[in-house]
DNA sequence: TCTTGACTTAGAGCTAACTCTAAATTTTAT
DNA sequence: ATAAAATTTAGAGTTAGCTCTAAGTCAAGA
């Protein structure tokens, strides 16, 4: 006897209708049932229970998490796919840090900004405080994603207007 | 004249269907329109844009960066609201990049896993290599998360099965 | 001027991932 | 023994966030 849905549910956070969901959807193939046909967790089974949760955590679909299960499931053939995968989600998920400490640069910066303007009741803030312009200009201005294409008809720059960065 | 929709859309990445979304949805109300009807970014838009951007990156809903928007157009008496917003936000962020690198942990313990499988063409890697065996009772190894209530009746462990760890 | 492509709106359609319901069965507690 | 709580299935419903279509308007180049 390992541990029912229930049970299961609570320890990793997931909801009963979830763990069902994602049997239905081929995720959990390895779970064991009772005589009378209870769900029966083994502790490799929540194991791979975070590993589902950390493919998942990290952008994968479900059809993608099952890719990967169906892999599991013939063997030591297969081996090499495995890595292969585990080693692309890495780089995604390292993409993924980088863009997340790119919004933290970026919300700090407007915390700071709104510090600012609550202390002084106002969103004059640059010109009280060059270092906010500098960061500004450093996190906003002309990123240049995408190389620059044609610009409108007559693309003079229009004047700051009313919500100007807030 | 500032950038057409379609000229934002391939610079932030954005496709002009997501952006009308935004804007039925309120999140642009400070986009111009020309004399004709046809929407007019500004830098500050554009910047605004990036906001939102990192704000349901960093997993807020819509509607809630719609509460930001509002907060916005009602002037300097929500700076409060919008400091503590930021802050929270920030929060947030924090523990997903916590939560990020509890994945990372787990996924560079599956690519070292799986390395050592595939140079042996088998999943018998903890019978060689004992500091795999460490790094997977410190990753899986009785987390508790939840405070361990009752167990099931006969709450013996079974046996490894199958698919042991893979 | 004509043509081609970008833009407009309203509203329908789509997808992923749940989330729930109903009716029956099983388990647990008293 | 029996009541309450947990589980089972199939299948319907929900939600967020797009994504697209249709029918028409606008803009830029030849």
């Amino acid at each position: 006897m390992g541990y029912s849905i229930g049970q299961v549910a609570e320890r990793c956070g997931i909801s009963t209708y979830t763990l069902r969901y994602y049997d239905k959807e081929g995720l959990l193939p390895f779970v064991k049932k009772t005589p009378s046909g209870l769900r029966d967790f083994s502790d490799q089974d929540i194991e791979l229970l975070r590993i589902i949760e950390c493919l998942k955590g990290t952008g994968m679909q479900i059809k993608d998490i099952r890719q990967y299960i169906v892999w599991l499931m013939q063997g030591d053939s297969t081996l090499q796919q495995r890595l292969d995968m585990f080693e692309r989600q890495k780089e995604r998920l390292q993409m993924q840090m980088r863009q997340l400490m790119d919004f933290m640069d970026k919300i700090d910066f407007k915390i700071d900004f709104y510090k600012d303007a609550v202390a002084h009741g106002d969103t004059n803030v640059y010109e009280r405080n060059p270092d906010l312009v500098r960061r500004k200009k450093k996190l906003f201005g002309c990123c240049a994603a995408a190389p620059a294409k044609k610009a409108r008809k007559n693309s003079t720059r229009q004047s700051p207007n009313s919500a100007d960065c807030q």
